[in-house]
DNA sequence: GCAAAAGTGTTATGGATACACCCATGA
DNA sequence: TCATGGGTGTATCCATAACACTTTTGC
């Protein structure tokens, strides 16, 4: 039994809980689960589980979201390790939050183990979860508001191509401001950042607009010219 | 023997480190410790050390800071939480990273426990630490330049009372760029973040520069008013 | 008087802001 | 032809950067 399970055993104070930001019809929604077994079922959590002995913490957070959730292939980072004594209470369990940015779209939610539902809900919509996962939520929701000003994070959470002012709506929905359209535009583009597909919207009631992407090398490029993306 | 020394029971696969700096006559530091016990003994490491149970992790790092170092009373942040399966040779250790930034002169460093030595370091002359210490470190500096140029955290690093060169000199060694000397004094003196002492430097082979202090109030009121930080 | 740092002044440039306006398209 | 959003133009203002200059002090 010893050596043969070692893999499977987790670390019984440590946990991780993942933040999960999606955005649609110029509205941000976080990825929530709802507990399927033990005492907590019934109750919206982030998703989140334990270690094993043989992963690291950052694969811990990629098995875990995936195993619970479907969602997988993303970028997940780390936000910050929540230690009161008191936040668990059955047990003394610190755990490691991680966050990322989705496209909503691209991904076919799964209920998956010890989970018995898994959906977005709103930003402002969020009900009461188990532990401190509202304390983390919030400290996730300031994280993101902040970093997104400071790092072109924000394109994770857009179709691959997108819009001009659907980045606007964007910025607006998770900063909760008003931005002014021309000079938002004239501002990306003079970036230099964004490429220009040869592509127009299709099916608006209104003219359609060019489509652009984020492209990694390019903005790579320009990090390395110096170049502080600030919004 | 259960309940009793149940407090002084540590988690196994938790740790803390500490990467703690210090700035004096435009040099930036960081604070080392030998390891005085055990097969790492003489090894230099960041300061620090395990959780108890009944302790936050936050308690755990000033706990551990002051008990091998003699440093007290600062202002620990986390830094990241480090959790890579191999990290430390003889077990599986997930460590959670601090960081503090502390005027050097204000502390009377003490070898504690398990500890032979104590020192300030000059950050280009750290040498080969324990275990991920380097990687840490290395994350540790990256993280102040960024921060730094976003926060008014820089001034934990000086005495009370400070002159605008003062400042400038120590963005110059954290950010490791030179700055315009009447640029730099006008945007900070444009802030009204920092409040004037009615005092000058003594004792300088040249005309005395005025004194001044950073105010965490002031700084508060200006936030309310919808002030951002820039350097 | 000289060295060294304190502190002021000036000018060119470019980005931020506010807002008026025209364009393209479907209903 | 109207509503909707796409997209351009422009005048004002203010922060930045580069750099020349004056002031104060100890030696």
């Amino acid at each position: 039994m010893e050596n043969s399970n070692f893999s499977e055993k987790v670390i019984e104070a440590l946990s991780i809980d993942t933040v999960i930001f999606g955005f649609e019809a110029s509205k941000l929604f976080v990825l929530l689960v709802k507990h399927g077994e033990g005492k907590y079922a019934g109750k919206w959590a982030l998703p989140g589980g334990f270690i094993k002995y043989n992963e690291s913490v950052d694969d811990a957070a990629y098995r875990i979201l995936t195993d619970q959730t479907a969602v997988r292939d993303i970028f997940l980072e780390e936000l910050k390790t929540f230690g009161e004594v008191q936040r668990y209470p059955d047990s003394r369990v610190i755990t490691v939050a991680y966050y990322a940015l989705v496209n909503k779209q691209n991904f076919e939610l799964n209920a998956g183990a010890s989970v018995s539902d898994v959906r977005w809900f709103d930003i402002h919509e969020v009900p009461h979860l188990l532990f401190d996962h509202n304390d983390i939520l919030s400290y996730g929701f300031s994280h993101l508001k902040h970093k997104i000003q400071h790092e072109p994070i924000g394109f994770n959470l857009l179709p691959r191509k997108f819009t001009l002012l659907q980045i606007k709506e964007l910025y607006e929905a998770i900063l909760e401001i008003e931005l002014d359209k021309s000079n938002f535009r004239r501002k990306l583009i003079k970036m230099n950042l964004l490429v220009a597909c040869n592509e127009k919207q299709k099916d608006v009631a209104h003219r359609a607009a060019r489509l652009y992407r984020f492209d990694e090398s390019v903005y790579n490029n320009l990090l390395r010219k110096g170049f502080v993306f600030e919004v």
